[in-house]
DNA sequence: AACGTTCACTGAACCGGTTACAGTAACGGG
DNA sequence: CCCGTTACTGTAACCGGTTCAGTGAACGTT
């Protein structure tokens, strides 16, 4: 068996066709499925692919079929949250038949658009783009083409964790997180643990995600009665590395009793700085996190955070993308809600007699 | 700018060679950059192809040319090993220029035959297997006849952090890190410390990776003259949850006061473990773990770990699989070192006075 | 003036599939 | 026995690019 042909190179439908003593046409019927030849033909054909160990051209069928290919778009192909994401979009890729491809752009804008462009020109019939990316109004407007161009050859481009700017009239669906109200439920917990110097360890500004984080954060304080202060929000690139520096000097520079960070992996850096600062949590410091990726269950203590429903975001970006009708609107919006889950980062500020600096 | 066509679909190159008033092979020639038209020409080629929007059809293209498409294949992909391992490859394939998909099995064996497939049906110049699968002898055939496949069609299949056993006359390059003696030194690490009830938690035992640390860790019993105790092996899926689980039972059934884990994921299974049964890390068990991701270092106490070199790993088999010179051997092989990262988490036995259980 | 080059470009034959259209054989009904 | 189906298969025209072989004009030689 795939004792290769003598010749170099793949064997083509015509070589299986002429071995097989058939026309390519009755090859390429059996082999798409098409219909059911008499057992014989049937018998001879697969005899012949065997013996040449044909495979299709995959390329070459697209060129008039359905390519079944769903592309997926990341910043970050180490970033556990990006990755449960994806996690979800394969998983309905697959249950509706397609494959699924995932393509990073290691954080490099530019590289977001051609990456789709590539899609575009291997004919996947949906791109999912997941999570944030700063956005210029040039991107924006490269990436309202792009739809466009995806749109017209019937493909579609949806965004997935990240929000959309570019109006309702482009061709993009969203499916997102409601960020606002999941930050201003983590605040709101902090507030009502008695808290009232709560920092934000905040996202790029140039995020949108970041910046719903920042707004919930503000809208709880506002709430609760207490004056937001710009000293106490500092702003990291949601990894653990800057989420590490930035809680530092948070923590060096205010008297911050608790922070509500706009990642786990910036809690996990905060968590840490305030270890290496000889601050214990949470009867020091109190740390919120944001995403509930696995990590939370594993640091230190365990992480209360905001739950994002990770898979099910991948699940309905590739729903929505795969399955639409002829009457939808050229843009449709999904939102799906978050929930703070309570775990051991949190407790009650030190001392409730915060003028004197005396141990209780 | 990009006013559709009235018509509905994609513009195709005679669209192009037509509105810009040349000929096909034209428009071909400078929008592959093989020759300098006179500027003239060139703009009024550019200018048609924005009018139209055209985007070249990268399957139809690749009927005749390579396609630049690396391929990776993982289990899992929100494993944070597999995922570390995949930007190493991803970094790699950029640098030579080519673009680099990722697709997952999910943890399906046929799936990793029917993915290896589809990039060789997709014309993929490399196909890089990351990670391991349980391989039975069937699998193992057709993974060669794959690999076969893929050298007739002039692509490459690597495996990746996953050992070979097909034989060298397969065309399949390997990159591996040396994991029985990067267990042996785990477990040294441990014996020197002083414990003697060393038990170790396993990777399932059909995967060889899992059988290597295995070895490792019995070699290094042998060598200090300590008896393997096959109660002190338990077996898990290198998840999590299993070390979790696999963990409780090592705990509550046996005497062993360190336990070698196979994975930093069952390792962190473990500390979970440990702190749920009251054991303190270090103090009343000593933990090590293998891979060296990133929650090592989240872990409390942090993770002393065996390290692999996972982005350059990746690099490697990259490397392996792209710049091949005509007469290299049908199958290459690269190994890399690993080293014990000494971190928090072991510590001499709690009580050196084993037989009585009595506080010390 | 005749001739060899180079330059800019074209026509048409590929690449490897799918599929519309058409043709043949066998079968069953009237 | 004739004719309309039905079942199967073949021919050839696509799909959308690349590229080989070649044409005609302009240029520089001798």
């Amino acid at each position: 068996m795939a004792q290769g042909r003598g010749s170099a190179g793949r064997a083509t439908i015509r070589d299986v066709a002429s071995r097989a003593g058939v026309s390519v046409a009755t090859v390429s019927r059996i082999l798409s499925g098409a219909y059911t030849a008499p057992p014989a033909t049937h018998e001879r054909v697969m005899q012949a692919v065997q013996d040449l160990d044909y495979v299709v051209n995959a390329n070459a069928r697209s060129l008039n079929t359905a390519s079944g290919m769903v592309a997926m778009v990341v910043n970050d192909i180490t970033s556990p949250f990006f990755m449960n994401v994806a996690s979800g979009v394969e998983e309905q890729a697959v249950a509706d038949g397609r494959v699924c491809l995932v393509c990073s752009t290691q954080g490099v804008p530019e590289r977001e658009l051609s990456v789709i462009d590539l899609m575009r020109q291997r004919g996947a019939e949906a791109v999912i783009l997941v999570g944030g990316m700063a956005e210029t109004e040039e991107h924006l407007a490269q990436l309202t083409a792009a739809a466009e161009g995806l749109d017209r050859a019937g493909a579609r481009l949806v965004l997935c964790a990240r929000p959309w700017k570019g109006g309702a009239k482009a061709p993009v669906d969203v499916v997102e997180c409601d960020m606002e109200s999941g930050a201003f439920a983590a605040t709101s917990h902090l507030l009502s643990a008695g808290h009232t110097r709560v920092a934000h360890l905040a996202g790029p500004h140039e995020f949108s995600v970041a910046g719903q984080r920042l707004e919930g954060y503000e809208r709880a304080l506002r709430a609760h009665g207490v004056k937001p202060d710009p000293a106490l929000v500092a702003e990291s690139d949601m990894t653990r590395e800057s989420g590490y520096e930035a809680a530092c000097r948070l923590l060096t520079d205010t008297d911050a009793t608790a922070i509500f960070c706009a990642s786990d992996m910036s809690a996990a850096g905060a968590i840490a700085a305030a270890r290496d600062l000889g601050r214990s949590v949470p009867d020091d410091l109190s740390v919120v996190g944001f995403d509930d990726i696995p990590l939370a269950e594993d640091l230190y203590p365990r992480l209360t955070t905001v739950h994002v429903p990770q898979q099910e975001l991948g699940r309905s970006a590739t729903r929505l993308a795969l399955h639409r009708r002829p009457m939808d609107p050229p843009s449709r919006r999904v939102v799906l809600g978050s929930h703070v889950v309570v775990r051991q980062s949190v407790a009650p500020p030190a001392r409730l007699n915060t003028p004197g600096k005396a141990e209780s």
